[in-house]
DNA sequence: GTCTATATCTGGATAGAC
DNA sequence: GTCTATCCAGATATAGAC
């Protein structure tokens, strides 16, 4: 199921980080994960110290990861408007829905400030990045000198989060794409 | 708990449609629901066939409240591009999150086309309803002539449904209003 | 219609052998 | 480090009494 030369802890935390993006915290079974992993309850408890500690592995390693996507897309040459379009058309595996965003929902996320902290900081430092993209628009005229960067920046992110529930909704990706074009059709420079 | 002259199958359908937007399925156990209907295990399976079909009953009842209420706020009397500012900032529980919407990260819930289906057509409704009024402003020409009304309509329900995931990362609900402004300030009309 | 009793399975974790 | 055995509570449902 994973490569040979990966270890036991790492089994563990790969196979929580696809149960967590299917299934959410509160869907995620221990079972479910050793089942995965090929694992035993032993090694579980050996290497963490229970189902939360190692979501909170699964879950920062799956917020790094999506940080320097982001970081990586948003840093590409082209205008400030290129920029936000690539990241906005960047190929997604729409109907999975976001493996960081998903976590919002969850209620034993969000009572948990361990949890809660890598996914709220994910989203935070993505949207300060895009902030930075629209100012640097603002400050060269290829935005109206009105808009406050902060704020598009947000209208960005919500838009891709709200396009995973259009999408999985409707179950098909057509309803994330057309959100997404509609922003960038608001957004573009005359 | 609930008004003495409500049966108990209605108790049923409230406990549910609270538990469902607080915990979403997988994360609601019968014996929850029961607890805070003060009900007994026989009431709940004599009056529903089991917990996917009350959960049925339950989101349709939540379904059709939402678009009662968004069909109620688009149709109030304004320009159409006052509606849709009221639509964007009415009041809203931000930080509990969408009912309907935090239904499309529940595994259950899409692997299901009987709890799906009001769900989908739930969006689709108010998202068809808001692109009549985007339609409106067009040929009035308040809003550009080159926009896809059904675009548009689409990234503002984008916008609202990923609000609600930025506010329950941070914990405040002004990470759903930066993005709901950012929007409205990009539709706007000259 | 509602109750209690019961059944079976899973969730999440511990204990101790190897 | 990993395994198996075991634990107790909860999830979901059925049976049958009242």
């Amino acid at each position: 199921m994973y490569s040979a030369a990966m270890s036991t802890a790492d089994r563990l935390v790969e196979s929580t980080r696809e149960l967590l993006w299917e299934r959410g915290y509160v869907g995620t079974s221990p079972k479910a994960i050793l089942e995965r992993a090929a694992a035993g309850q032993g090694s579980m408890y050996h290497h963490f110290k229970g189902k939360q500690d190692l979501a909170l592995a699964a879950i920062r390693r799956t917020a790094d990861e999506m940080t320097a996507t982001a970081e990586s897309v948003l840093s590409r040459p082209g205008t400030p408007y290129e920029r936000i379009e690539a990241y906005l058309l960047r190929e997604r595996d729409v109907l999975r829905g976001c493996p960081v965003g998903r976590l919002t929902m969850d209620p034993d996320v969000i009572a948990s400030d361990a949890l809660r902290a890598p996914v709220d900081a994910t989203i935070a430092r993505i949207r300060q990045r895009l902030a930075d993209v629209v100012e640097e628009g603002r400050q060269q005229g290829q935005f109206a000198a009105d808009l406050d960067a902060e704020e598009i920046a947000s209208a960005v992110v919500a838009t891709v989060q709200g396009g995973y529930v259009l999408a999985r909704a409707s179950g098909s990706p057509a309803a994330f794409d057309a959100g997404v074009r509609g922003l960038l059709a608001l957004l573009r420079p005359a």
